[in-house]
DNA sequence: ACCCAGGACTGAT
DNA sequence: ATCAGTCATGGG
């Protein structure tokens, strides 16, 4: 950081949250695979943008600090959802051992409040893609179409600004077959078709319907919008990973156990703050290597008239 | 070379 | 309603 550097001028406001009893941890909180934008620097800080506000992130004892233009605390509190009872969230999980690994791996992963516009083009490039890829596309679209606010330092385009763009140039950001849903998703949004003003005050059912009229937005990417951005910590989005631990420990790896039985268990096993759970597990399964037990040999099938009772949802010794 | 990645969409049964 | 094929691109 240099003394140019904007986020650092002595103007720009800095505010200190207490952390206490709350608990947060910014390495895997940012790092979990639901905001691609922040960067640690050398010194262990966080550079990044916060309601369209960039600044500077960093935790000192047991405060979190903000410097940055425009930053206040209501929009930190906000956005690092400080003002939750993360508590009673806890207390609401059921009792499962997976969870409770998952919890002791990454203890102070909290879910964010982003930026609705810009979580619903990172996840329609989501799709088929690695997390570094996803960075590396949301780095892409702001130094191509947002605006410049220093060197090296480009705001994430608006949808109108997208909206004008061609998707041969989106294409550039090395976008593949998602330019065109891109492309489409931000004339659907500029002109009003969908409004995500108003999906915020829709209630989940609702708000996801209306993210999933959105081209490139299915059950998956608008459970992540809805997570992500809009703070509905009941939306449970199940991707390759989380279908993979979700199938391995709570349904003894059986393949032939379909997707919706996935979805429906998730909804009554892991209650109100489903979501919160999920990306304990998610997170969890990624970063662990030795996450997940090793595979039981496959049984090979045996000619009975197989009844197919799928498993119950018990979870697993661990 | 091969398989996989925080999937969505289309068209055929 | 379910199901396979297809869609680009880069990492390991």
């Amino acid at each position: 950081m240099t003394f140019e550097d904007p986020i650092s001028q002595p103007e720009s406001p800095q505010v200190s949250l207490s952390l206490f009893g709350h608990g947060l941890d910014l390495e895997s909180t940012l790092s979990s695979g639901q905001a691609f934008s922040w960067k640690r620097s050398d010194d262990g800080r966080w550079r990044g943008w916060i309601d369209r506000r960039p600044c500077l992130v960093w935790s000192q004892g047991d405060a979190l600090r903000v410097v940055g233009s425009g930053i206040t605390r209501e929009v930190v509190t906000h956005y690092f959802g400080l003002d939750l009872p993360v508590r009673e969230i806890f207390a609401s999980f059921p009792n499962d051992p997976w969870l409770e690994k998952a919890r002791a791996f990454a203890p102070g992963l909290r879910l964010l409040r982003q930026e609705p516009w810009e979580t619903l083009c990172n996840f329609i490039c989501s799709s088929l893609k690695q997390i570094v890829q996803i960075e590396q596309i949301n780095h892409e679209l702001r130094r191509a179409f947002g605006d410049k606010v220093w060197p090296g330092l480009h705001s994430f385009p608006d949808a109108s600004r997208l909206a004008l763009a061609t998707e041969t140039k989106l294409r550039a950001c090395r976008l593949g077959f998602r330019a065109r849903h891109l492309f489409v998703a931000a004339r659907q949004v500029a002109s009003s078709e969908v409004s995500l003003d108003r999906i915020a005050t829709l209630p989940t059912d609702e708000a996801r319907e209306q993210l999933m009229r959105i081209q490139g937005v299915g059950e998956k990417v608008a459970n992540c919008i809805l997570l992500f951005a809009y703070g509905r910590n009941e939306a449970f989005p199940i991707d390759v990973w989380v279908e993979r631990v979700l199938r391995r420990l709570y349904f003894h790896g059986n393949q032939r156990v379909k997707h919706e039985r996935l979805v429906s268990f998730a909804e009554t096993h892991f209650g109100p703050y489903r979501g919160y759970a999920q990306q304990f597990l998610f997170h969890w399964i990624r970063k662990d290597p030795k996450a997940l037990p090793p595979e039981k040999p496959a049984v090979p099938r045996t000619r009975k008239k197989t009844t197919t009772k799928p498993d119950a949802g018990t979870p697993e010794e661990p």
